[in-house]
DNA sequence: CAGTGGTCTAGACCACATC
DNA sequence: ATGTGGTCTAGACCACTGG
């Protein structure tokens, strides 16, 4: 169908975003990660099927397969047998337990926790957050303060700070009147999609402020989760820090 | 070459390990997992190619490269473009970061730290352990002490536990003669390899001995990391539980 | 029924490693 | 030169979904 790899061919007819010398399903992938970029297909929506996606970048349907394979691995897509290939979305995750979130329940019984917002404010990101977030110092940023009750018991402190640019209009009245979970209200109504972040916990001891919130001593002991959220592009879109109790509850981690 | 799919063939020639009715490359896999738990090839050894084990299980390349694929996602096996396809070992962790390690320093540069081995002794197994191991109570088992330290101050604190049966003849003095991971240690001295693990993880308190081990004050908040440590067949053979200093380490997750 | 993803095959050629 | 894994194709058939 093509003459291939005679050389490491232009790659398709089209300039790629993708290193020129990559395989070719790579390429095929990283077309299809900027159509995703592009909004061209939204979250929950199918992409074309594999036989028309082959027949547009004119390759054959097991190298489309091969690439959106690679975004199924990256969990951008999902894949449903006899339906198509579906745009991931954070917006279905009422029923589960949101994608993101590791702390569970001692005993068994996962329920998904109660999302309480308590607090949105402005302010100019501070010089280590405007780092992690790519920001100059100064930048506006939003500070969201929200509370996460396990089975009507605070459990968890977070502390999300979001470029202010990105998420014009948030107000704690807006997430509110939203159901559903905090990316999926991002993704919905801001269109900006958290594809994956980076932890790092400490332990730590809570402060006064901590303590009343979630219903602890002054001095016990907490988990502090750091996150790093990125979205296309590695790029960093929010950073947010967790405060934990662990008392009859923990944060789950599997290693492979 | 083979009549396929013309019902849910009766797998193969040979009665499978694997579902009779799973698709054939995952039949392939669950032999190959066989072959690899019945220590056909050695950890660090390649497997035979793919081009061999198509014409031992009659089956096409492709299928067998579907099959170590999976394989090789479940880091059983590694792939090396053009020498072969070789069976994970921990035994070569000496040179980078032992796998399942996930505490950093908070300033780059990792280093491997240095594991001290404080203590082994014989035990019953008490309820819990025996519950997680899948042991009798009373059954014996090992404990191991052991401190590691990272430039040259400890951070963590491990009590594993192991059930003897598995471990016979580990002695704090054979430890110390070996060079290498603790893992490779257990896989190069005792067959038992470590495949996965799920860790939960809480803030505890530093009692006074933990305190004085790790040189931090009574009561300092720590991470207290409890692994259960899984080997073929999804059989537990490990339980550890590690505290950990976070003050100028964290323990690292990625999320996606 | 038609359309989708899932499996399997067979064969060609490429890239890398080793001798 | 040979052998390994890696890519790509083309086509057949299966399994699931929905009209």
């Amino acid at each position: 169908m093509r003459c291939r790899h005679s050389g490491p061919l232009p790659p398709l007819s089209a300039p790629s975003a993708a290193p020129s010398f990559a395989p070719l399903y790579l390429q095929i992938k990283a077309l299809l990660e900027k159509s995703l970029e592009a909004r061209e297909w939204r979250p929950g929506e199918p992409i074309p099927s594999e036989i028309e996606l082959a027949s547009r970048y004119q390759v054959s349907q097991g190298t489309v397969r091969k690439a959106i394979d690679a975004l199924a691995a990256d969990n951008l897509v999902v894949r449903r047998q006899g339906k198509g290939t579906f745009v991931a979305t954070h917006t279905e995750e009422r029923t589960s337990l949101p994608r993101f979130l590791r702390i569970r329940r001692n005993e068994g019984g996962d329920v998904a926790p109660v999302s309480r917002l308590l607090d949105v404010r402005r302010a100019k990101a501070a010089a280590d957050v405007a780092r992690l977030l790519g920001l100059k110092p100064g930048d506006p940023v939003l500070v969201l303060k929200r509370v996460l009750d396990y089975a009507g018991a605070p459990v968890v402190l977070d502390e999300i700070t979001l470029p202010a640019a990105l998420f014009r209009g948030l107000t704690k009245a807006r997430y509110d009147a939203y159901r559903g979970s905090m990316y999926g209200f991002f993704e919905s109504q801001f269109g900006v999609r958290m594809l994956k972040a980076q932890e790092r916990i400490r332990a730590v001891a809570a402060d006064a402020a901590t303590a009343e919130v979630l219903g602890t001593e002054v001095g016990a002991p907490l988990l502090a989760v750091d996150r790093v959220t990125l979205t296309y592009g590695d790029r960093p879109v929010e950073v947010r820090r967790g405060l934990c109790v662990t008392h009859g509850y923990h944060y789950l981690n599997d290693l492979y």
